[in-house]
DNA sequence: TCTTTGTTTTAGATTTGTCTAAAAAATATT
DNA sequence: AATATTTTTTAGACAAATCTAAAACAAAGA
């Protein structure tokens, strides 16, 4: 893999992001990259020669297979150091993504992989994005906890962090095990509890403090 | 503290590792930052006029208060990366350096205190070299296993990794303990076996297994 | 001291990534 | 369909960091 500058990553990731499906336009890349449209055309030319982007004038812009393998090398990077940075520097979740931003353009590849190595291969970013791994492969969807499930979306509980037995009890005297489906229909601020539908059907209330405690993906 | 390129910071660094004592000269710079002549004037003018070098023309540079400040700040930076990446990712003693020129330009405050709290406050990096203090403060000398120490150069003995008894015997056997004096006053390659005088004057051997384990400070 | 040699600086060009302002193309409106 | 509006691209400029080639300066030797 060739080596390219903080500037072409931060465009091939920004096209990424906004690529949900169909193409990209000069607008919304500039916005995005807090820049002018004259600098995203530039720049778009210049991506084009090295095979990244598929590009036409005005006609939009989509990653090549080089272009996308490139992102999500550059997402790797930056969830790892995320995750690397709350996990082990004890930073709050809320910090960790302007640091990554620097820590992801360092591109030494046996730095990325022992640095998985170190961390666990963890699966999530402190956000609860997938990090890809090594060759790229990343999961869809997103895992979060309970309270973070946006509203009347449906989640599928994939592990719960307090594992003592009285949690267990409850969990599974509530029917909810690892695999349930389940969407929030309603969040109450006095005391975090939640009202939530099970399976399609049931509707039940979950305590904000066992709600913490459950992980659910979902896709966005 | 200000934000300073990547490049800024390789002269500052140069000119720091360079500047033992006396000033720095033009080739001097260019053949260290495998640059031209020509480069080191045009960025010698810039960091003077960010008051980071004292400079007049055809006169050498030398670093000022704040270039100095911002040199130390580098290095810390430099080889906490260097510790981490040898003690916690395992890279080998030869691998991190390479690495670290680039880590060393991410310039959160807080990212580098907070890996130093997590390092456990290292006091010198994979190579010996002493690693600055969140104020700048760095030891004089170097440390460094016994077989490293230069020929006909007094070390101080001060630390011994391996602490068994049967290790401690031989040492105070020999007389040797943290604090003694020493130089290496010839290797053998055969079974890296080292002749060592003693406290300005007894001549004893030792042998590769034992000088590993024992590590000593000197000065440069 | 004058001259030669070597070092350092200047002048002007290049590359990368950005910008503004104007032109061109696409889209929307009447 | 003709016109107005918005989007995108082009053209030309600029700052940062570098380079080459030439000029200026300093140091050393005759």
């Amino acid at each position: 893999m060739l080596n390219y500058s903080t500037s072409e990553e931060n465009y091939i990731k920004a096209i990424y992001h906004l690529q949900k499906e169909g193409s990209v336009t000069t607008n919304e890349l500039a916005a995005e990259l807090q820049t002018r449209p004259a600098s995203v055309t530039d720049m778009m030319k210049k991506l084009r020669t090295k095979k990244l982007v598929h590009y036409e004038a005005y006609k939009g812009f989509k990653l090549t297979i080089d272009g996308k393998k490139l992102a999500l090398l550059i997402i790797r990077r930056h969830r790892l150091w995320e995750f690397f940075l709350a996990e082990k520097l004890k930073f709050s979740w809320d910090e960790v993504h302007a640091v990554a931003e620097d820590l992801e353009h360092v591109s030494s590849k046996k730095l990325i992989d022992k640095l998985d190595e170190f961390l666990g291969f963890p699966r999530y970013d402190p956000h609860g994005d997938p990090i890809p791994d090594a060759n790229g492969k990343i999961e869809t969807g997103k895992q979060v906890c309970l309270p973070d499930l946006p509203l009347n979306t449906t989640g599928i509980v994939c592990y719960v962090s307090d594992q003592s037995s009285a949690m267990l009890e409850l969990l599974s005297h509530k029917k909810i095990g690892i695999g349930t489906k389940l969407e929030v229909k309603k969040k109450f601020s006095f005391d975090q509890s939640l009202e939530i539908k099970l399976r399609q059907q049931l509707a039940t209330n979950i305590s904000g403090d066992l709600a913490k405690n459950i992980f659910v993906k979902y896709d966005e």
